[in-house]
DNA sequence: TCGTCATGTCAACAGGTGTTGGCCTACACT
DNA sequence: AGTGTAGGCCAACACCTGTTGACATGACGA
C-alpha cells in the first residue's frame, strides 16, 4: 500500500488540528486540511465521516492536570498557572477549542465540560463544597482563559512580550486567592 | 418614500450587530442581516459597500472609560471591573468586537488597539512609565476580557450565575493588584 | 497468475456566499 | 400632469462549501 491507513488518519488529524487552530471551525475547509495531508478531501470523509466529527476527534484532548493534593497548599497558583502555559504551549489541542468555541456552540459545550468536570474536582480540595467549589473554578477559568486568550489569540503585545516566569509571577497570586481565599 | 435613507441604514446596522454577535463574523451572513432588516441584500452593499465595511460600522465604538485620576487610588480595580461588566451588558458592540476577533485578524487587531490605545493612557497615571502602564493595562485585559469570555460567550455556568457584585468583588482586588502593585 | 480488497483519485452535485447590474415604483417638485 | 430621483427589488454572476459515488491502482493471499 502506498500509506498505512493510520498514517493518513494521523496526518489528517495533524493538518486538522492545525487549521482549526489558525482558522476557526467556519474557516478551517475539508478542502484545505486534505491539501496540507497531500490527500484528496474525500479521503477525509471516509475516514472521519463529517467534518463535524473531524472537529470532535481533532479536540478531544485532556487537561492533564497534576494531583494537586501533592502540592503545598501556597504553592497552588503557580503550579496551576505554570501548567496551564506550558500545556497550552505543548499541543494545539486546546487552541483548537478556544478558537472555535467562540462561534461554535458544540465546543463551548467541551470547554465547559472540560473547565468543570477536570479543573471542577480538582480545586475542590481546598473548597467549602461543591458549589463553591464550582465557583472558584470558574473564577480561575475566567483568569487562566483570558490570560490564553490574550496571549495566544488576540496577541495583545505587551501580553505576549512577557516571559512565562512572569506570568507565573503576576498571575499565581490571583489564583491562589480564587482557589483558598475565604469566601 | 418608503423609508429615510438614515433609517434602513440604521436597521441594517442594528441587525448587524445583533447577529455579527451571536454568530461571529462568518457565520453571520450579508442575507440574513438584511432579512432581518427586512431588505434586500444588495441595499446593504448600496450603504456599506462591502461585509468588511459593514462590520467595521458594527463594531466602531467606544470603551467610554471614566476619567480614573478623580478615582481613590484604592477603588481603582472596583471602579473599572464595575464599569467594564456595565459596558458589556449595555450594548453588543463589545460581544461583536469579542466573538469576531477570535478568527477575524482585523477585528483582532481592532480589540488590540482599543485596549493599548483607551486602556493604557488610563492606566498610565499609577504606573512607573510607558512600558510599564502598558504592561499593566495587558494583566488587566486578561482578567476582564477572560471573565467577558466566560461569563458571556462561553456561559459557563458558576460564572454566569455570579451576580455582578459578587464578580466586583472577587475581581477588583486582581486589577487593583494589576493596577498599583510595584513591579 | 489471478482476483480481492484496501487505498486513493476524479468529477460532479446541491446548496450557500458575497457581489453586481438592471429594472421598477412611489414620492417631491415644477 | 409630467418628470426626476431616491429607495428598493429581482435575477444572476462566479466562486466556494461539504458531501457523494464511480472509477483507478497498488499490494497481498490463494
Amino acid at each position: 500500500m502506498r500509506r498505512s491507513s493510520e498514517d493518513t488518519k494521523a496526518a489528517i488529524l495533524a493538518a486538522a488540528r492545525e487549521r482549526f487552530a489558525a482558522d476557526g471551525y467556519e474557516r478551517a475547509t475539508i478542502r484545505a486540511i486534505a491539501a496540507d495531508a497531500a490527500i484528496d478531501p474525500s479521503m477525509v470523509m471516509r475516514y472521519f465521516g463529517s467534518k463535524e466529527r473531524l472537529f470532535a476527534a481533532a479536540a478531544d484532548f485532556d487537561l492533564r492536570l497534576p494531583d494537586l493534593t501533592a502540592i503545598p497548599r501556597d504553592r497552588l497558583g503557580a503550579t496551576l498557572v505554570a501548567h496551564f502555559l506550558e500545556r497550552w504551549e505543548a499541543d494545539e489541542a486546546l487552541m483548537v477549542l478556544l478558537r472555535t468555541s467562540v462561534t461554535n456552540a458544540e465546543a463551548a459545550g467541551r470547554l465547559r465540560v472540560i473547565f468543570a468536570g477536570q479543573l471542577g474536582p480538582t480545586v475542590a480540595a481546598p473548597a467549602a463544597g461543591p458549589a463553591d467549589a464550582a465557583r472558584r473554578a470558574g473564577l480561575v477559568a475566567t483568569q487562566v482563559l483570558g490570560m490564553a486568550l490574550c496571549r495566544y489569540v488576540l496577541c495583545l503585545p505587551p501580553v505576549v512580550e512577557m516571559t512565562r516566569d512572569e506570568i507565573v509571577a503576576w498571575l499565581a497570586p490571583t489564583v491562589q486567592r480564587y482557589l483558598t481565599a475565604p469566601s
